[in-house]
DNA sequence: AACGAACTGGAGGGAGGATCTCCGGTTACG
DNA sequence: CGTAACCGGAGATCCTCCCTCCAGTTCGTT
Protein backbone atom coordinates (compact mmCIF):
# COMPACT_ATOMS: atom_id res chain seq x y z
CA UNK A 1 0.00 0.00 0.00
CA UNK A 2 1.57 3.45 -0.84
CA UNK A 3 1.85 5.91 1.89
CA UNK A 4 -1.87 7.14 2.77
CA UNK A 5 -0.98 10.98 3.98
CA UNK A 6 2.13 11.96 0.95
CA UNK A 7 4.07 14.96 3.07
CA UNK A 8 3.49 18.01 1.72
CA UNK A 9 6.61 19.63 -0.19
CA UNK A 10 9.20 21.98 1.62
CA UNK A 11 8.67 25.74 0.93
CA UNK A 12 11.68 25.87 -2.00
CA UNK A 13 10.25 22.55 -3.29
CA UNK A 14 6.79 23.62 -4.09
CA UNK A 15 8.12 26.98 -5.49
CA UNK A 16 10.06 25.46 -7.66
CA UNK A 17 7.50 23.03 -8.80
CA UNK A 18 5.15 25.73 -9.23
CA UNK A 19 8.00 27.80 -11.17
CA UNK A 20 8.18 24.57 -13.62
CA UNK A 21 4.31 24.20 -14.17
CA UNK A 22 4.41 28.05 -15.36
CA UNK A 23 6.69 27.66 -17.60
CA UNK A 24 6.37 24.46 -19.42
CA UNK A 25 2.92 25.84 -20.10
CA UNK A 26 4.33 29.03 -21.58
CA UNK A 27 6.11 26.92 -23.44
CA UNK A 28 3.95 23.91 -24.33
CA UNK A 29 1.55 27.00 -25.25
CA UNK A 30 3.60 28.42 -27.55
CA UNK A 31 5.76 25.75 -29.13
CA UNK A 32 3.65 22.85 -28.95
CA UNK A 33 4.27 19.39 -26.53
CA UNK A 34 7.97 18.81 -28.08
CA UNK A 35 10.20 20.88 -25.78
CA UNK A 36 12.88 19.61 -23.75
CA UNK A 37 13.34 19.10 -20.30
CA UNK A 38 16.01 21.24 -20.35
CA UNK A 39 14.23 24.13 -22.05
CA UNK A 40 11.31 24.30 -19.62
CA UNK A 41 13.98 23.97 -16.46
CA UNK A 42 15.93 26.84 -18.24
CA UNK A 43 12.98 28.68 -18.75
CA UNK A 44 11.83 28.36 -14.61
CA UNK A 45 14.83 29.33 -13.38
CA UNK A 46 15.73 26.14 -12.33
CA UNK A 47 18.20 23.04 -12.80
CA UNK A 48 17.46 20.19 -14.69
CA UNK A 49 17.49 17.82 -11.74
CA UNK A 50 15.38 19.47 -9.98
CA UNK A 51 12.60 19.25 -12.64
CA UNK A 52 13.12 15.77 -12.85
CA UNK A 53 13.07 15.27 -9.41
CA UNK A 54 9.18 17.42 -9.45
CA UNK A 55 8.51 15.44 -12.47
CA UNK A 56 9.61 11.87 -13.88
CA UNK A 57 8.82 12.55 -17.03
CA UNK A 58 7.89 14.93 -19.77
CA UNK A 59 4.80 12.87 -20.33
CA UNK A 60 3.84 13.24 -16.53
CA UNK A 61 4.15 17.31 -16.49
CA UNK A 62 1.65 17.09 -19.51
CA UNK A 63 -0.48 15.19 -17.42
CA UNK A 64 -0.07 17.31 -14.50
CA UNK A 65 -1.24 20.34 -16.88
CA UNK A 66 -3.85 19.18 -19.40
CA UNK A 67 -5.56 17.32 -17.43
CA UNK A 68 -8.49 19.24 -16.63
CA UNK A 69 -7.75 21.65 -19.46
CA UNK A 70 -9.12 19.04 -22.31
CA UNK A 71 -12.28 19.53 -20.61
CA UNK A 72 -12.56 23.01 -21.80
CA UNK A 73 -12.74 22.18 -25.34
CA UNK A 74 -15.50 19.35 -24.65
CA UNK A 75 -17.44 21.95 -23.05
CA UNK A 76 -16.73 24.48 -26.30
CA UNK A 77 -18.38 22.01 -28.35
CA UNK A 78 -21.23 21.19 -26.08
CA UNK A 79 -21.91 24.69 -25.80
CA UNK A 80 -22.06 25.10 -29.46
CA UNK A 81 -24.16 22.24 -29.59
CA UNK A 82 -26.70 23.53 -27.87
CA UNK A 83 -27.37 26.66 -29.53
CA UNK A 84 -31.07 26.59 -30.72
CA UNK A 85 -29.83 27.64 -34.13
CA UNK A 86 -27.87 24.92 -35.72
CA UNK A 87 -26.34 26.83 -38.08
CA UNK A 88 -24.95 29.25 -35.67
CA UNK A 89 -23.78 26.82 -33.31
CA UNK A 90 -21.74 24.99 -35.83
CA UNK A 91 -19.98 28.08 -36.48
CA UNK A 92 -19.23 29.31 -33.35
CA UNK A 93 -17.70 25.67 -32.24
CA UNK A 94 -15.50 25.95 -35.08
CA UNK A 95 -14.46 29.84 -34.16
CA UNK A 96 -14.31 28.63 -30.54
CA UNK A 97 -11.91 25.63 -31.08
CA UNK A 98 -9.86 27.57 -33.19
CA UNK A 99 -9.14 30.43 -31.40
CA UNK A 100 -8.08 27.25 -28.77
CA UNK A 101 -5.63 26.31 -31.38
CA UNK A 102 -4.10 29.54 -32.19
CA UNK A 103 -3.41 30.37 -28.54
CA UNK A 104 -2.62 27.00 -27.29
CA UNK A 105 -0.23 24.64 -29.21
CA UNK A 106 -0.02 22.28 -26.34
CA UNK A 107 -3.93 21.77 -26.04
CA UNK A 108 -3.98 21.39 -30.00
CA UNK A 109 -1.02 19.00 -29.95
CA UNK A 110 -2.20 16.76 -27.47
CA UNK A 111 -5.91 16.60 -29.20
CA UNK A 112 -3.49 15.58 -32.39
CA UNK A 113 -1.52 13.02 -30.90
CA UNK A 114 -2.22 9.04 -30.68
CA UNK A 115 0.93 9.04 -28.37
CA UNK A 116 -0.86 10.62 -25.72
CA UNK A 117 -4.42 9.16 -26.80
CA UNK A 118 -3.34 6.32 -24.77
CA UNK A 119 -4.58 8.15 -21.70
CA UNK A 120 -8.38 10.04 -21.99
CA UNK A 121 -7.47 12.10 -25.19
CA UNK A 122 -9.35 9.20 -27.51
CA UNK A 123 -12.53 9.13 -25.46
CA UNK A 124 -12.69 13.12 -25.15
CA UNK A 125 -12.06 12.91 -29.13
CA UNK A 126 -14.93 10.36 -29.47
CA UNK A 127 -17.00 12.17 -27.33
CA UNK A 128 -17.06 15.40 -29.15
CA UNK A 129 -17.23 13.58 -32.80
CA UNK A 130 -20.56 12.07 -31.23
CA UNK A 131 -21.40 15.93 -30.28
CA UNK A 132 -20.65 17.29 -33.58
CA UNK A 133 -22.72 14.47 -35.45
CA UNK A 134 -25.59 15.98 -33.77
CA UNK A 135 -24.94 19.52 -34.98
CA UNK A 136 -24.19 18.18 -38.80
CA UNK A 137 -27.00 16.32 -38.67
CA UNK A 138 -29.60 19.45 -37.15
CA UNK A 139 -28.08 21.67 -39.41
CA UNK A 140 -28.85 19.61 -41.99
CA UNK A 141 -32.31 19.11 -41.25
CA UNK A 142 -32.66 22.92 -40.77
CA UNK A 143 -31.58 23.31 -44.75
CA UNK A 144 -28.90 25.84 -43.71
CA UNK A 145 -25.67 23.49 -44.22
CA UNK A 146 -24.73 21.98 -47.44
CA UNK A 147 -26.18 18.61 -47.67
CA UNK A 148 -23.37 16.85 -49.36
CA UNK A 149 -21.25 18.16 -46.64
CA UNK A 150 -20.04 14.89 -43.79
CA UNK A 151 -18.99 15.40 -39.62
CA UNK A 152 -15.37 14.47 -41.72
CA UNK A 153 -15.67 17.64 -44.13
CA UNK A 154 -16.37 19.82 -40.77
CA UNK A 155 -13.50 18.40 -39.12
CA UNK A 156 -11.13 18.83 -42.69
CA UNK A 157 -12.35 22.36 -42.33
CA UNK A 158 -11.09 22.22 -39.06
CA UNK A 159 -7.50 21.12 -39.80
CA UNK A 160 -7.06 23.51 -42.56
CA UNK A 161 -7.75 26.69 -41.08
CA UNK A 162 -5.96 25.33 -38.00
CA UNK A 163 -3.19 25.46 -40.27
CA UNK A 164 -3.44 28.54 -41.64
CA UNK A 165 -3.80 29.35 -37.56
CA UNK A 166 -0.18 27.47 -36.81
CA UNK A 167 1.77 28.98 -39.63
CA UNK A 168 0.33 32.43 -39.25
CA UNK A 169 0.47 32.71 -35.22
CA UNK A 170 3.75 34.69 -34.80
CA UNK A 171 3.20 36.99 -37.54
CA UNK A 172 -0.67 37.78 -37.52
CA UNK A 173 -2.34 35.78 -34.63
CA UNK A 174 -5.99 36.83 -36.24
CA UNK A 175 -5.07 35.75 -39.49
CA UNK A 176 -7.32 32.54 -38.96
CA UNK A 177 -10.65 34.35 -38.90
CA UNK A 178 -10.23 35.49 -42.62
CA UNK A 179 -9.37 31.83 -43.34
CA UNK A 180 -12.44 30.54 -41.20
CA UNK A 181 -14.93 32.83 -42.58
CA UNK A 182 -14.09 31.51 -46.49
CA UNK A 183 -14.38 27.89 -45.28
CA UNK A 184 -17.67 28.59 -43.61
CA UNK A 185 -19.32 30.31 -46.62
CA UNK A 186 -18.13 26.91 -48.57
CA UNK A 187 -20.18 24.89 -46.26
CA UNK A 188 -23.59 27.02 -46.38
CA UNK A 189 -26.05 25.60 -48.44
CA UNK A 190 -26.89 27.49 -52.09
CA UNK A 191 -29.04 26.59 -54.61
CA UNK A 192 -26.30 26.00 -57.55
CA UNK A 193 -23.12 24.38 -55.46
CA UNK A 194 -22.55 20.92 -57.47
CA UNK A 195 -21.55 18.12 -55.21
CA UNK A 196 -18.20 17.94 -53.83
CA UNK A 197 -16.13 15.82 -56.01
CA UNK A 198 -13.93 12.68 -54.19
CA UNK A 199 -15.58 11.03 -51.08
CA UNK A 200 -15.13 12.84 -48.05
CA UNK A 201 -12.42 10.89 -45.76
CA UNK A 202 -13.41 7.91 -43.45
CA UNK A 203 -12.83 8.62 -39.26
CA UNK A 204 -10.09 6.07 -39.47
CA UNK A 205 -8.24 8.12 -42.51
CA UNK A 206 -8.54 11.48 -40.61
CA UNK A 207 -7.35 10.07 -37.13
CA UNK A 208 -4.74 8.51 -39.42
CA UNK A 209 -3.98 12.00 -41.02
CA UNK A 210 -4.46 13.98 -37.30
CA UNK A 211 -1.50 11.92 -35.95
CA UNK A 212 1.29 12.99 -37.93
CA UNK A 213 0.44 16.82 -37.35
CA UNK A 214 3.89 18.70 -35.87
CA UNK A 215 3.75 22.47 -34.82
CA UNK A 216 5.58 24.37 -37.18
CA UNK A 217 9.71 24.80 -37.37
CA UNK A 218 10.41 27.86 -34.88
CA UNK A 219 12.09 30.99 -36.36
CA UNK B 1 39.81 28.58 -66.31
CA UNK B 2 38.16 25.34 -65.78
CA UNK B 3 38.93 22.44 -68.12
CA UNK B 4 37.01 23.11 -71.44
CA UNK B 5 36.51 19.25 -71.81
CA UNK B 6 35.19 17.32 -68.12
CA UNK B 7 36.11 13.68 -69.18
CA UNK B 8 32.56 11.51 -68.59
CA UNK B 9 32.46 9.23 -65.63
CA UNK B 10 33.46 5.67 -65.69
CA UNK B 11 30.24 3.03 -66.47
CA UNK B 12 29.67 2.38 -62.92
CA UNK B 13 30.25 5.78 -61.41
CA UNK B 14 27.52 6.99 -63.87
CA UNK B 15 24.94 4.24 -63.34
CA UNK B 16 25.19 5.29 -59.78
CA UNK B 17 24.67 8.75 -60.47
CA UNK B 18 21.72 7.65 -62.01
CA UNK B 19 20.74 5.56 -59.07
CA UNK B 20 21.09 8.10 -56.76
CA UNK B 21 19.31 10.78 -58.91
CA UNK B 22 16.46 8.30 -58.49
CA UNK B 23 16.55 7.58 -54.92
CA UNK B 24 16.67 10.98 -54.13
CA UNK B 25 13.62 11.94 -56.47
CA UNK B 26 11.48 9.03 -54.72
CA UNK B 27 12.50 10.42 -51.02
CA UNK B 28 12.02 13.98 -52.07
CA UNK B 29 8.73 13.69 -53.20
CA UNK B 30 7.56 11.26 -50.43
CA UNK B 31 8.90 12.88 -47.82
CA UNK B 32 10.42 16.34 -48.55
CA UNK B 33 13.46 17.79 -48.72
CA UNK B 34 14.37 16.69 -44.83
CA UNK B 35 16.24 13.65 -45.93
CA UNK B 36 19.74 12.89 -45.00
CA UNK B 37 22.25 11.26 -47.57
CA UNK B 38 22.77 8.45 -45.63
CA UNK B 39 19.03 7.78 -46.60
CA UNK B 40 18.88 8.62 -50.29
CA UNK B 41 22.33 6.36 -50.17
CA UNK B 42 20.41 3.57 -48.57
CA UNK B 43 18.05 3.53 -50.94
CA UNK B 44 19.82 3.44 -54.20
CA UNK B 45 21.63 0.77 -52.55
CA UNK B 46 25.09 2.48 -52.57
CA UNK B 47 27.31 3.58 -49.83
CA UNK B 48 27.21 7.18 -48.60
CA UNK B 49 30.71 7.67 -49.89
CA UNK B 50 29.66 7.37 -53.46
CA UNK B 51 26.46 9.89 -52.80
CA UNK B 52 28.72 11.97 -51.35
CA UNK B 53 31.73 11.64 -54.25
CA UNK B 54 28.63 12.59 -56.74
CA UNK B 55 27.48 15.44 -55.23
CA UNK B 56 29.08 17.41 -52.66
CA UNK B 57 25.93 18.45 -50.64
CA UNK B 58 22.39 17.60 -50.59
CA UNK B 59 21.98 21.25 -52.01
CA UNK B 60 23.53 20.07 -55.69
CA UNK B 61 21.86 16.87 -55.48
CA UNK B 62 18.81 19.49 -54.96
CA UNK B 63 19.80 21.64 -57.57
CA UNK B 64 20.63 18.88 -59.97
CA UNK B 65 16.40 17.70 -59.38
CA UNK B 66 14.37 20.78 -59.02
CA UNK B 67 16.36 23.35 -61.18
CA UNK B 68 14.10 22.77 -64.54
CA UNK B 69 10.57 21.47 -62.57
CA UNK B 70 10.48 24.35 -60.87
CA UNK B 71 9.50 26.24 -64.49
CA UNK B 72 6.74 23.89 -64.43
CA UNK B 73 4.57 25.64 -61.55
CA UNK B 74 4.91 28.65 -63.37
CA UNK B 75 3.83 27.45 -66.39
CA UNK B 76 0.95 25.88 -64.27
CA UNK B 77 0.32 29.44 -63.42
CA UNK B 78 0.64 31.13 -66.58
CA UNK B 79 -2.08 28.56 -67.76
CA UNK B 80 -4.46 29.16 -65.45
CA UNK B 81 -3.77 33.09 -66.19
CA UNK B 82 -4.14 32.51 -69.93
CA UNK B 83 -7.77 31.08 -69.42
CA UNK B 84 -10.19 33.99 -71.03
CA UNK B 85 -12.56 32.96 -68.46
CA UNK B 86 -10.85 34.70 -65.38
CA UNK B 87 -12.56 32.95 -62.77
CA UNK B 88 -12.18 28.96 -64.25
CA UNK B 89 -8.56 30.25 -64.33
CA UNK B 90 -8.18 31.12 -60.94
CA UNK B 91 -9.96 27.68 -60.37
CA UNK B 92 -7.85 25.61 -62.29
CA UNK B 93 -4.31 26.96 -61.01
CA UNK B 94 -5.20 25.97 -57.51
CA UNK B 95 -6.09 22.84 -58.85
CA UNK B 96 -2.96 22.57 -60.62
CA UNK B 97 -0.66 23.59 -57.88
CA UNK B 98 -2.52 21.57 -55.30
CA UNK B 99 -2.41 18.67 -57.54
CA UNK B 100 1.88 19.46 -57.81
CA UNK B 101 1.79 20.01 -53.75
CA UNK B 102 -0.09 16.56 -53.17
CA UNK B 103 2.24 14.45 -55.19
CA UNK B 104 5.62 15.96 -54.36
CA UNK B 105 6.33 17.60 -51.20
CA UNK B 106 10.35 18.27 -52.67
CA UNK B 107 9.09 20.57 -54.70
CA UNK B 108 6.74 21.91 -52.49
CA UNK B 109 9.05 22.32 -49.73
CA UNK B 110 11.50 24.09 -52.14
CA UNK B 111 8.72 26.35 -52.79
CA UNK B 112 8.28 27.22 -49.35
CA UNK B 113 11.50 27.42 -47.57
CA UNK B 114 13.55 30.82 -47.80
CA UNK B 115 16.66 28.55 -47.07
CA UNK B 116 16.97 27.76 -50.79
CA UNK B 117 15.44 30.76 -52.07
CA UNK B 118 18.44 32.29 -52.19
CA UNK B 119 18.61 30.53 -55.73
CA UNK B 120 15.99 31.25 -58.04
CA UNK B 121 13.03 30.15 -55.67
CA UNK B 122 12.29 33.77 -54.55
CA UNK B 123 12.07 35.03 -57.82
CA UNK B 124 9.99 32.76 -59.18
CA UNK B 125 7.69 33.39 -56.16
CA UNK B 126 7.70 36.82 -57.29
CA UNK B 127 6.61 35.95 -61.10
CA UNK B 128 4.06 33.99 -60.05
CA UNK B 129 2.44 36.32 -57.44
CA UNK B 130 2.37 39.01 -59.88
CA UNK B 131 0.89 36.50 -62.57
CA UNK B 132 -1.70 35.56 -59.84
CA UNK B 133 -2.35 39.41 -59.37
CA UNK B 134 -3.11 40.03 -62.56
CA UNK B 135 -5.27 36.98 -62.40
CA UNK B 136 -7.21 37.99 -59.17
CA UNK B 137 -7.75 41.57 -60.63
CA UNK B 138 -9.64 40.70 -63.64
CA UNK B 139 -11.58 37.99 -61.04
CA UNK B 140 -12.49 40.68 -59.76
CA UNK B 141 -13.99 43.19 -62.29
CA UNK B 142 -15.12 39.95 -64.16
CA UNK B 143 -17.74 39.79 -60.79
CA UNK B 144 -16.97 36.49 -60.16
CA UNK B 145 -14.48 36.43 -57.19
CA UNK B 146 -15.42 37.84 -54.22
CA UNK B 147 -14.48 41.57 -54.19
CA UNK B 148 -13.40 41.64 -50.66
CA UNK B 149 -10.77 38.47 -51.59
CA UNK B 150 -7.12 39.62 -51.65
CA UNK B 151 -4.34 37.89 -53.72
CA UNK B 152 -2.71 37.24 -49.95
CA UNK B 153 -6.52 35.46 -49.15
CA UNK B 154 -6.23 32.72 -52.48
CA UNK B 155 -2.29 32.44 -51.38
CA UNK B 156 -3.96 31.40 -47.65
CA UNK B 157 -6.33 28.94 -49.70
CA UNK B 158 -3.40 27.50 -51.31
CA UNK B 159 -1.58 27.08 -47.88
CA UNK B 160 -4.58 25.73 -45.96
CA UNK B 161 -5.74 23.14 -48.97
CA UNK B 162 -2.00 22.37 -49.03
CA UNK B 163 -2.33 21.39 -45.39
CA UNK B 164 -4.92 18.96 -46.00
CA UNK B 165 -3.14 17.51 -49.02
CA UNK B 166 0.03 16.96 -46.93
CA UNK B 167 -1.67 15.31 -43.99
CA UNK B 168 -3.77 12.83 -45.56
CA UNK B 169 -1.76 11.82 -48.79
CA UNK B 170 -0.89 8.61 -47.30
CA UNK B 171 -4.52 7.94 -46.56
CA UNK B 172 -6.49 9.33 -49.44
CA UNK B 173 -4.74 11.21 -52.23
CA UNK B 174 -7.36 12.90 -53.20
CA UNK B 175 -8.95 14.06 -50.22
CA UNK B 176 -8.04 17.69 -50.72
CA UNK B 177 -9.95 17.88 -53.74
CA UNK B 178 -13.41 18.51 -51.34
CA UNK B 179 -11.49 20.72 -49.08
CA UNK B 180 -10.50 22.76 -52.45
CA UNK B 181 -13.96 22.40 -53.80
CA UNK B 182 -15.56 23.68 -50.17
CA UNK B 183 -13.07 26.63 -49.77
CA UNK B 184 -13.29 27.64 -53.72
CA UNK B 185 -17.29 28.49 -53.17
CA UNK B 186 -16.05 30.39 -50.46
CA UNK B 187 -14.38 32.35 -52.75
CA UNK B 188 -16.68 33.13 -54.85
CA UNK B 189 -18.99 36.83 -55.17
CA UNK B 190 -22.63 36.34 -54.08
CA UNK B 191 -25.24 38.89 -53.19
CA UNK B 192 -25.37 38.67 -48.96
CA UNK B 193 -21.67 37.40 -47.82
CA UNK B 194 -20.73 40.36 -45.19
CA UNK B 195 -16.85 41.53 -45.54
CA UNK B 196 -14.34 39.30 -44.12
CA UNK B 197 -13.32 39.65 -40.82
CA UNK B 198 -9.66 40.98 -40.00
CA UNK B 199 -7.61 42.39 -42.34
CA UNK B 200 -6.01 39.98 -44.89
CA UNK B 201 -2.20 38.93 -44.23
CA UNK B 202 0.69 41.22 -46.02
CA UNK B 203 3.04 39.58 -48.36
CA UNK B 204 6.06 39.77 -45.51
CA UNK B 205 3.64 37.96 -43.19
CA UNK B 206 2.91 35.19 -45.49
CA UNK B 207 6.31 34.60 -46.88
CA UNK B 208 7.22 34.49 -43.06
CA UNK B 209 4.78 32.35 -42.05
CA UNK B 210 5.55 29.73 -45.23
CA UNK B 211 9.05 29.74 -44.45
CA UNK B 212 8.38 27.55 -40.96
CA UNK B 213 6.34 24.76 -43.28
CA UNK B 214 7.25 21.78 -42.45
CA UNK B 215 6.29 17.57 -43.93
CA UNK B 216 4.28 15.92 -41.66
CA UNK B 217 5.70 13.56 -39.27
CA UNK B 218 6.81 10.51 -41.57
CA UNK B 219 5.01 7.40 -39.81
C1' DA C 1 45.59 -10.72 -69.25
C1' DA C 2 47.38 -7.45 -66.80
C1' DC C 3 47.95 -3.00 -64.92
C1' DG C 4 46.91 1.65 -63.24
C1' DA C 5 43.43 4.86 -62.64
C1' DA C 6 38.88 5.37 -61.16
C1' DC C 7 35.68 4.01 -58.23
C1' DT C 8 33.31 1.67 -54.11
C1' DG C 9 31.41 0.68 -49.38
C1' DG C 10 30.90 1.58 -44.93
C1' DA C 11 33.48 2.22 -40.57
C1' DG C 12 34.15 5.95 -37.82
C1' DG C 13 35.25 10.82 -36.11
C1' DG C 14 32.97 15.09 -35.02
C1' DA C 15 29.02 18.00 -33.97
C1' DG C 16 24.67 18.72 -31.86
C1' DG C 17 20.80 17.73 -29.06
C1' DA C 18 17.87 15.11 -25.82
C1' DT C 19 17.27 12.28 -21.64
C1' DC C 20 18.34 11.27 -17.19
C1' DT C 21 21.71 10.51 -13.03
C1' DC C 22 24.69 11.76 -9.52
C1' DC C 23 26.76 14.18 -5.86
C1' DG C 24 29.04 18.17 -3.41
C1' DG C 25 27.02 22.10 -1.68
C1' DT C 26 22.89 24.73 0.15
C1' DT C 27 18.53 25.59 2.57
C1' DA C 28 14.39 25.01 5.28
C1' DC C 29 12.52 23.98 9.54
C1' DG C 30 11.67 21.22 14.01
C1' DC D 1 21.67 24.39 15.19
C1' DG D 2 21.58 19.81 13.22
C1' DT D 3 19.90 17.12 9.68
C1' DA D 4 16.83 15.65 6.16
C1' DA D 5 15.31 17.60 2.11
C1' DC D 6 16.51 20.01 -1.63
C1' DC D 7 19.39 22.34 -5.25
C1' DG D 8 22.26 23.02 -9.66
C1' DG D 9 24.32 21.56 -13.51
C1' DA D 10 28.28 18.73 -15.19
C1' DG D 11 28.48 14.83 -17.67
C1' DA D 12 27.32 9.87 -19.02
C1' DT D 13 24.56 7.74 -22.57
C1' DC D 14 22.19 7.51 -26.59
C1' DC D 15 20.45 9.44 -30.75
C1' DT D 16 21.00 11.14 -35.67
C1' DC D 17 23.24 13.55 -39.18
C1' DC D 18 27.30 15.15 -41.74
C1' DC D 19 31.32 14.12 -44.00
C1' DT D 20 36.11 11.82 -44.63
C1' DC D 21 39.15 8.26 -45.44
C1' DC D 22 41.24 4.18 -47.19
C1' DA D 23 41.67 -0.86 -48.10
C1' DG D 24 39.73 -3.34 -51.55
C1' DT D 25 37.22 -3.80 -56.16
C1' DT D 26 36.10 -2.75 -60.97
C1' DC D 27 36.77 -0.68 -65.40
C1' DG D 28 38.82 0.00 -69.67
C1' DT D 29 43.02 0.49 -72.04
C1' DT D 30 47.09 -1.45 -73.96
Amino acid sequence: MSSPVARPLRADAERNRQRLLVAAQELFRSRGLDVSMDDIAAHAGVGVGTAYRRFRSRDELIDALFEERMGEVVDMVEQGAADPDPWRGLVTMLEQTLAMQATDRGLKHLFHSREHSRRRVKEIRDQILDTMQGMVDRAHADGTLRPDVTLMDITVVNLMVGAVADLTADEDPTAWRRALALAVDGLRARPGTGPLPSEAISREQFEAALECWRPPAPR
